[in-house]
RNA sequence: GCCAGUGUAGCUCAGUUGGCCAGAGCAGCUGAUUUGUAAUCAGCGGGUCGGGGGUUCGAAUCCCUCCACUGGCUCCA
């Protein structure tokens, strides 16, 4: 007998072997069925594994993470099979569940001369719903390494024989559903006939290992559910995705645009949109100031040797924008690919003293970076992209305040943007492999501690990732969620020890000594560019009142009181509130559709009844009619909404 | 960069077994309508069919090449 103990923390025996679909079944077997998978001791199982020891035991249905994961991975094998009898003598690289986007895919390579497009996904999906249907046991089996191999070379698998190499004997196991048989460590759900809903969504092709020097496969990507109305409120979600995306509306609103001719990944502010950013710029200008930054304003190129000294030039100088040449001197400029190397000339340029420190430089600087044509999208990666950036300079001593202040600063931008979900999440350096890292082992330790003490005191959540560190430092970034629960990494504070010991920063102590700073980067937008178009997404392009391009649209009735709707809109704009009035000689219903359509927050009609009283009718996008007040007033209760934000 | 796909008027899109002067709606312009809460009516203008090259009697349509855009390019069997 073995001792088997729930989630609930109830103890229970059971006989040396059992599976845990078995003891499922022992409580109810409407249980048994929802089950997709186990977690034995921490780790997922098939249902159907025996268990032989005394364990922990959590059933996991669709509700749980291990639950979903399992039965996609399960519908990538179905998806394999599904090809194997449509395009016989397809070989298989890796099928795996993923996070983001939900789902499956698995990367395969047909037979010579053929290929799938989007039109053959129908196909697919078809068989496999079919196969689904027969209702196909996933069984699993123990192979010996020679006999795996053998399989494989019958198959003429390259990928699976890759595969193979770095796996040891009697840790090597197959499973097989129908007449598909894959090299696969599991788990699998127990039957094909959980998968009800499926939906293959697109094609792409991906590097075997994700290395370019590798063979090009073909990946299918997929989503599937346990039950159909599951799979309708998914595609739900990617339509309204769709909807908000802000390559779309960021063109319809008026924000942004690019040029063929002027290049690609340059994004154009247009008019609505360098309204949006200057508006984001000015509120966070504001409260650096009183946080005590000062403003810098550097060029947007640097001699060679600037980024040889910082290092960059090294690091990146082939993989950027190549240098422009003096037509005389032969001197070469870089476009900076970042601010930092710049502000460590701005602290350098001085004496300081420690009680200067810490000295704060801040910029929005416009930085260029060379990005592979083909990565190019929308506002979120480009080649030329503003950083809200600061560089802090302080003293070992103080580095806790500073990045806790900065902490602080950051969540203040986030929550007031309208982001409530949030997390931290900080990279910590591999400790296996110090040597990739510069910079003593005491300070690493200390700054790696401050980092997360820091996230604690602000009442940070936090996951910790080892070694995705920079080699300069450990760093914080923000992990936002939108309105549609994607997460975005957008702000960013990094520890640097690099820079400073680079360009041989140093501060006179209070011992007449010379000391070297230690340095914080820090933006709490990341890049203006990328904020802007999560923002766009997170708001589907309502903007917040105060953050609207145009606030207020004054529509008149009727031509003959154009000259009225315009004194109004003089008024607003006296006021601080940004205001346009339509003056195209056009129906009411039409103007308050355009109006509604390209989301001005207010819309103010105006005719006769309003003229004489010297009032306005407030319509609210989305919301409709309000009603009749006298302009002061709705000046006055504008102004009290601005406030309240 | 690489794989797959897309590119027709400012926008959304029709037109492909190669064949008369390439179409529609919206937007724009002109005129009429002077209007009360999501599209007034009529007329007009607008396209090197992404650029270049080729095949052909004939190309938006087929081929080559370049450009831009879209989906992706290890979340390990």
């Amino acid at each position: 007998m073995i001792k088997i103990t729930f989630p609930d923390g109830a103890v229970r025996e059971f006989e040396k072997g059992i599976a845990a679909l078995d003891i499922a079944k022992g409580i109810s077997s409407g249980l048994a069925k929802k089950l997709l998978a186990a977690e034995v001791n921490g780790e997922v199982v098939d249902l159907t594994r025996p268990i032989e020891t005394d364990a922990a035991l959590n059933l996991l249905s669709w509700d749980d993470k291990g639950g979903q994961s399992t039965f996609w991975h399960s519908s990538a094998h179905l998806m394999a099979e599904a090809i194997e009898a449509l395009y016989p003598g397809t070989k298989f690289g890796i099928g795996p569940a993923i996070e983001s986007p939900k789902g499956f895919y698995y990367d395969i390579e047909l037979p010579e001369g053929q290929k799938i497009s989007t039109e053959d996904l129908p196909k697919i999906e078809k068989k496999m719903k079919e196969l689904a249907s027969k209702q196909n046991d996933f069984v699993r089996k123990e192979v010996s390494k020679a006999d795996a191999v053998a399989y494989f070379k019958e198959k003429d698998d390259q990928y699976k024989l890759d595969l193979l190499e770095g796996l040891e004997d009697g840790e090597i196991t197959f499973y097989t559903q129908g007449d598909f048989t894959d090299l696969c460590r599991g788990p699998h759900i127990p039957n094909t006939n959980k998968i009800q809903a499926i939906k293959l969504l697109n094609v792409a092709g991906a590097y075997w290992k994700g290395d370019e020097n590798n063979q090009m496969m073909t990946r299918i990507y997929g989503v599937s559910f346990p039950k159909k109305d599951q799979l309708a409120h998914h595609l739900e979600m990617l339509e309204e995705a769709k909807k908000r995306d802000h390559r779309k509306l960021g063109a319809q609103l008026g924000i942004f645009m690019f040029s063929e001719k002027v290049g690609a990944g340059l994004p154009i502010w247009l008019p609505h949109g360098t309204a949006l950013r200057t508006i984001l710029e000015d509120f966070l200008k504001k409260e650096q100031l009183k946080q005590g930054y000062t403003p810098v304003i550097t060029p947007h190129v640097g001699k060679k040797d600037l980024y040889v000294t910082s290092g960059h030039y090294e690091k990146y100088g082939e993989d950027s924008f190549q240098p422009i040449e003096t037509p005389r001197e032969n001197e070469e400029f870089f476009l900076k690919p970042m601010n930092c190397p710049h502000h460590c000339e701005v602290f350098a340029h001085m004496p300081r003293s420690f009680r200067d420190l810490p000295v704060r430089i801040a910029e929005f600087g416009t930085v260029y970076r060379y990005e592979q044509s083909g990565e190019l999208h929308g506002l979120t990666r480009v080649r030329s992209f503003t950083v809200d950036d600061a560089h802090i300079f302080c003293t070992p001593d103080q580095l806790k305040e500073e990045f806790i202040d900065v902490l602080e600063l950051i969540k203040m931008v986030i929550s007031k943007l309208g982001f409530k979900d949030f997390t931290a999440q900080v990279s910590l350096r591999d400790p296996a492999n110090k040597e990739k890292y510069i910079g003593s082992d005491e300070n690493w330790d200390k700054a790696e501690r401050m980092i997360q003490e820091a996230a604690a005191e602000v009442g940070l959540e936090t996951v910790v990732e080892t070694g995705e560190a920079a080699f300069y430092g450990p760093k914080l970034d923000f992990m936002i969620k939108d309105a549609l629960g994607r997460s975005w990494q957008l702000g960013t504070v990094q520890v640097d020890y690099n820079l400073p010991e680079r360009f041989e920063l140093e501060y006179v102590g209070s011992d007449g000594q010379k000391h070297r700073p230690v340095m914080i980067h820090r933006a709490p937008f990341g890049s203006m560019e990328r904020f802007i178009g999560v923002l766009i997404e997170h708001c589907a392009g309502n903007f917040p009142l105060w953050l609207a391009p145009e606030q207020v649209r004054v529509l008149p009735v009727a031509e003959k009181f154009l000259d009225y709707a315009k004194e109004v809109s003089k008024i607003l704009k006296i006021n601080d509130i940004r205001s346009t009035v339509d003056t195209r000689y056009e129906r009411i219903g039409k103007l308050i559709r355009d109006a509604e359509t390209q989301k001005v927050p207010f819309m103010l009609i105006v005719g006769e009844k309003e003229q004489e009283a010297e009032t306005v009718n407030v319509r609210q996008h989305g919301k409709g009619d309000l009603g009749t007040i006298s302009t002061t007033e709705f000046v006055e209760q504008i102004h009290k909404e601005l406030q309240d934000n």
